[in-house]
This record gives structure tokens, sequence and C-alpha cells, in this order.
DNA sequence: TCCAAAGTGAGAACGATTATCACTTGGCTC
DNA sequence: GAGCCAAGTGATAATCGTTCTCACTTTGGA
């Protein structure tokens, strides 16, 4: 069962989900993988080719301020976003460098944070993004 | 003493070495933190003022070819650069959100790979970033 | 010295993202 | 249900970091 985060319903917050925004949350999920604006506004107006880019890019926006989405990486000099699927809880990405497949993967770096604490520096935020191929894409040679 | 790679000369690896590359070079080992290829050229023009952005732009891909520069983030759009600070050695960062100060971390993510391939991913590549606050931003309160 | 390749600088072009603006819509109040 | 108004929309222009182009200069080896 997914988390509570991953329902449409959580996408926007306390924000309006309208029709163009349910349209584009829907997109985003039957997506599967890591995706640019492109990708995401490609598929949003096959649904319905009223929805405007700009429409796209707030939506995002407001998705990933609500956490239903994070910035994975980038690709190509656009930012790669996917769908968060790890509900709250801190984590950090596998994502295939061939079909974009993402992963959720376990936090490292309560080591490394220790280490930092000699060393003077706060730590206050971390990143941490794996890549590599998905079983899928290893076996297909792709 | 400061590793092999930290050495201007090892900059531009193969490439030439021109008067401009010099001053963007030293100019980029002055600044002693992260800076956008905006910060850099500001600072190498004050040096050279007949230095043109697209020189800078071009040194600072060189660079990072060599390693001798790394990207470590970025800033209100732009790309955040460093001087790799800790040679060929595998390694990430420590960057100070407050002054850009960056310092070399130890790479946190044996357990994590291991963990990855049991899922069935092949990691190829990763990045870790940590940011935070130095002791002197600590100390001022900034 | 000569030459070909590498590098330079000015400016144009590019492309992802953001801002603007007139208009529409959703959800609340009465 | 009608009215209100903040939130959202879509087309388009603007922004801005980065890359490209091109004529020119410099470099370092033959
Ligand atoms: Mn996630
Ligand atoms: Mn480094
Ligand atoms: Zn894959
Ligand atoms: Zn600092």
């Amino acid at each position: 069962m997914a988390a509570i985060r991953d329902d449409l319903t959580y996408a926007f917050g306390a924000g309006r989900l309208t029709p163009q925004r349910q349209t584009i949350a829907e997109s985003a999920r039957s997506l599967g993988r890591a995706f640019t604006i492109d990708d995401l506004a490609e598929e949003a107006r096959y649904r319905d080719p009223s929805i405007g880019v700009a429409t796209v890019y707030r939506a995002v926006s407001a998705m990933e301020a609500t956490g239903w989405l994070e910035r994975v990486g980038e690709r190509a000099g656009s930012v790669l976003y996917a769908q968060c699927g790890a509900g709250d809880r801190h984590h950090h990405h596998l994502v295939c460098t061939s079909c974009g497949r993402v992963e959720p993967a376990e936090c490292p770096l309560h080591d490394v944070a220790a280490h930092a604490a000699t060393s003077g520096f706060v730590i206050t935020n971390h990143e941490v993004t794996l890549y590599g191929l998905c079983p899928a894409c290893l076996a297909t040679g792709s």
C-alpha cells in the first residue's frame, strides 16, 4: 500500500485541485519515472491539449512544495523530477541513467554527520543521489 | 602540503596555459570558496579587464575536465564550482551555505551500494553534498 | 621562420524558466 | 443561488545563464 503522501489529493496541499492540476498530477504518476517539465507537459497535453506550459511549471512548483514531487537531478540542462515514493520518510534516490526509473534509498549519512561535527561544520541539509542501471535495463542491455 | 592536482599547472591538463587561463585559475584559487562563473569572471576581469566572459566559461569547462574544479551545487540558477581540495581521492563536499567555504568529506556510500545491489540496481555513479555552516560563520552568527 | 591547431573576444543565438496581464474559475459568505 | 475575490489559467514577452559563431591572435612544434 502506498504511503499517504503518494495519494493525489496531497499533491497540492492547501492549493486548489483544478482539472488541469489533476491531469498534470495523474500524468506525473503515469510516467512512473524521472521526467523533465517538458516530458510532463507532453503527457499532460496529450490528455488535455489546452493546458499551457506555464500551468505545468506552476503545478510542478506547487507539488514540489508539498513534497509530492522531488527533484532528482538534471538532464541536458533541464531539472529532473520524480514522484516521491517513500512518504514522509527521509530518504534519497536510486536513478536509472538508462530508463529513468527511480527507487528510494536509505540515508547513509549518520557517520558523515558525526565526522563533520568534529571538523566544526554543522550540517543543516544534504543531498545524495545514486545513478546506475535498474534490473530491467541490465537485462535488456540498454 | 597540497595534493598534486591542486597545483595550477595541472588545471588545464594537456591544454595550453595561456595568460588568460592563468589569470582565471589564480582567481579561482584566490576566491577560496564556492563560486559561480559570474563570481569568477568578476575576479578575473578585475585583474585583466580584457578577458571575455566566453573565455571564462571555456576555462572552467577545461578545468572541470581535468578535475581541478568541481561543481558543488547551484545558487540562484547558476552552477557553483569549487577548486578540488583533495587531489585524486574520491570524496564529496561540505559546503557552507553562508560563506561558501568548501571542505572535502568522506564518502559514506559503501553500505548503500551494497543495499542497492540487493535491489538489483548496479550503481555506476553517485553524488553527495552536505550543506551547513562552517565554524567561522557559526562564530559570527551570519 | 612557418604552419596548423588551439585559444580569444564580441556578439548573436539558444533554451529553460519566470514574469506579466487579461481573463476564468473555485469555493466561501450571505 | 448570487456575489465576491483570491487563486489559477493561458498566451506571450522577458530574463538570464550558457553555448555558438566567426574573424582574429597566439602558441608551440616542425
Ligand atoms: Mn522520493
Ligand atoms: Mn573536491
Ligand atoms: Zn532502467
Ligand atoms: Zn561559512
